[in-house]
DNA sequence: ACAAAATCAGATTTTTTTATCTGATTAAAG
DNA sequence: CTTTAATCAGATAAAAAAATCTGATTTTGT
């Protein structure tokens, strides 16, 4: 079985989408969030951290602390989430995993690949967490 | 870092690929294969086993014995390779991991990710290893 | 018949990923 | 000032994936 983002990174998203569901200036614990989407807690703190770094999301110390977005959602992209946890590597390295493939040196598939990834690509760099607010506050829900 | 499919299955598509580039009839051993591919002999090995019990390839045992495509490269589509080995659980599945995302429960994604679910599954569902022959010969030449 | 070269089968090792644990630090609240 | 509840940091454990090893079996060729 395979996989497009590693659990690290659907847990990172799946988190700061539940961030951009909050009203903004309020603070989730990471005990929340971890409830709420049915994922392990020290995981998740331990992503959040990592996001933390990467500017993302903002953390508090402290009793009342927890996490927050670091910018408006309408700045961060999918695209933004994915770079930080997992890298680009899967929208550079060859489907096939021949490590000479290139443009001038393509694998059988590279044309038609290539023309899936950066759909691919392009839909993560579009899609920004204000865009996705609406549709996730209502599924958020029924987790 | 994530990939599309598994090790297992980049090596099985790159060795399936080797082989519908040999004159039919011929016998290659996974020694070949694995020297040419530059990736660990008992590794393709096992892989072509399985394949083997898929039906993809077949194999002869003993001295001037390996391993060649069991039908013909035109009826051998590269999604019978991937169910072979990685399953089809990638075509299934939440992009964002959700459990409960499905058409009436749907992630936030799930329209924009599901066109691109369908057209990479048609894709490997319309190629053929006899439409990917050409390419690969010329390819395999300089690896 | 025998030796060589290959697949086959299954166990084992190594590496990576996923998950958990422990303790330290921080900050709010009584 | 003390208690409490949170992040933070790093070590550890468990599970899965990738790779290797060993030996048995099969078949060709001498």
């Amino acid at each position: 079985m395979t996989v497009i983002f590693s659990k690290k990174c659907e847990y990172g998203l799946q988190a700061v989408l539940y961030l951009s569901a909050i009203e903004p200036g309020q603070i989730v614990s990471s005990d929340e969030i971890a409830k709420k989407l049915g994922i392990p807690k020290e995981f998740v703190s331990k992503i959040l951290q990592s996001l933390t770094e990467s500017g993302i999301v903002s953390s508090k110390k402290g009793k009342a602390g927890g996490f927050s977005l670091a910018k408006e959602p309408g700045k961060i992209r999918l695209i933004d989430i994915v770079a930080a946890i997992d890298g680009l590597g899967i929208f550079n390295s060859c489907v096939l995993g021949f490590p000479q493939c290139s443009p001038d040196h393509p694998c059988p598939l590279h044309e038609k690949w290539g023309k899936l990834r950066t759909e691919a690509y392009e839909m993560l760099t579009g899609e920004t967490l204000d865009e996705l607010r609406g549709k996730t506050m209502k599924k958020m829900k029924s987790l």
